[in-house]
DNA sequence: CAGAATTCCAACCGCACAGTTGGAATCACG
DNA sequence: CGTGATTCCAACTGTGCGGTTGGAATTCTG
């Protein structure tokens, strides 16, 4: 059989992401990695270095795919409840990802993350186009538009952050689930971001 | 020197909080533990089992702290922003507990967690009070009550569960810190809870 | 105060696991 | 087809770390 190297790296990295979202950086086991992949171990090192640089791979593969699926469009800045509502539709379908983001934040704390630069210019284009939507007076002036964003992502992610929390918070709802959590989501951003009916246009929040 | 049992178990569980929210379940060692306590490490198998057991010890610990420090009292129930505040505050003033909740909820998952009846009952007397408080009018009645008390905590906790992306959101808010977050907080909740003008009572939210 | 029970510790044990090595199979090039 | 470079693997290594042991110091009992 021909070498080929792009599929054995491919498969190194898709077993990676879903050891390291299973047990996190301290808890995954390279062993474990190459087993899931059916490669030996020793081309983790040549492909990534190490365990560490794999994890980092790993959370630079999974932050280009979210960015690319979940787009903040024009179009959701009159109704950030529906993009909320998609921003949940994709970690309810690929949970992995917010387990790695959680990892990450717990584990590296303060310090400078992975592709930090392309990040970071990625938030404050997110925060950017909220201060516009204020501007238009699409989305509420109320509040600071990082504050915003904030609030949109805190309350579409938190249930899968902290999953034994809401079990016990959600354990009298009727009919609890994925599509209940989701209405009652879109219905929470859209009450926090439409603007309030007495003003037509921006208002300071200082 | 006479034997202090208490005072070398209390010692233990200290310097094990530390070492726990500081590198989690896996991260931590037990060695270290013990040289932080200043106490043999064969003291832990002793009093509390293993590693394992000491991590939900620390747990129904630091649980059991916040429960009592952060009580939901009828009067936070006519400005739920200011107790979002308080929560913020708490969890401000004691970084470790989110990190222990947030690990727990990565490593156990689904499953059955520490000290479940108790904490369920809690969660439910939460839900209970939103829920007499949409009854008289106090806070919207637009929400499920448990959705309301998901995001009071989404809302105040968020910052420190995913402080890396928090920092990335609020790169631009002139003066961010402590107080100027508190105070976003503040006003995010007290916009997502207050009733609506129009109605003065209760709104079914089906 | 004898001796049983309890608290404590220094030293030890075994193995799980990140990372390495030496060499076999495959490829690229003339 | 021959020679050097590349991809791959089985087997190995060193050690970090959870847990244990044997016995010394202290306290309890009668």
């Amino acid at each position: 059989m021909a070498w080929d190297t792009t599929r054995t790296r491919r498969l190194l990295l898709e077993a990676a992401v879903e050891e390291f979202a299973e047990h996190g950086p301290q808890g995954a086991r390279v062993d474990r990695v190459a087993v899931r992949a059916g490669v030996n171990k020793e081309r983790i090192y040549q492909y990534f270095g190490g365990k560490r640089q794999l994890f980092t791979a790993v959370l630079e593969a999974e932050l280009a795919k979210v960015a690319a699926a979940v787009p903040l469009t024009g179009a959701h800045l009159t109704d950030l409840g529906e993009y909320a509502g998609r921003v949940f539709d994709y970690h309810c379908a690929h949970p992995h990802f917010l387990r790695l983001l959680t990892w990450e934040g717990l584990e590296r704390g303060r310090a400078e993350v992975a592709a930090e630069d392309e990040r970071a210019a990625h938030y404050a284009g997110k925060v950017a186009a909220f201060a516009a939507a204020q501007e238009e007076g699409l989305i509420t002036g109320e509040s600071d538009p990082a504050h915003l964003v904030y609030a949109v992502y805190a309350l579409a992610t938190w249930w899968f952050t902290a999953p034994q929390v809401v079990r016990m918070i959600t354990a009298g709802v009727g009919g609890d689930g994925p599509e209940a959590r989701r209405a009652g989501l879109v219905r929470l951003v859209r009450r926090l971001t439409t603007p309030d009916d007495r003003t037509g246009g921006h208002r300071s929040h200082a």
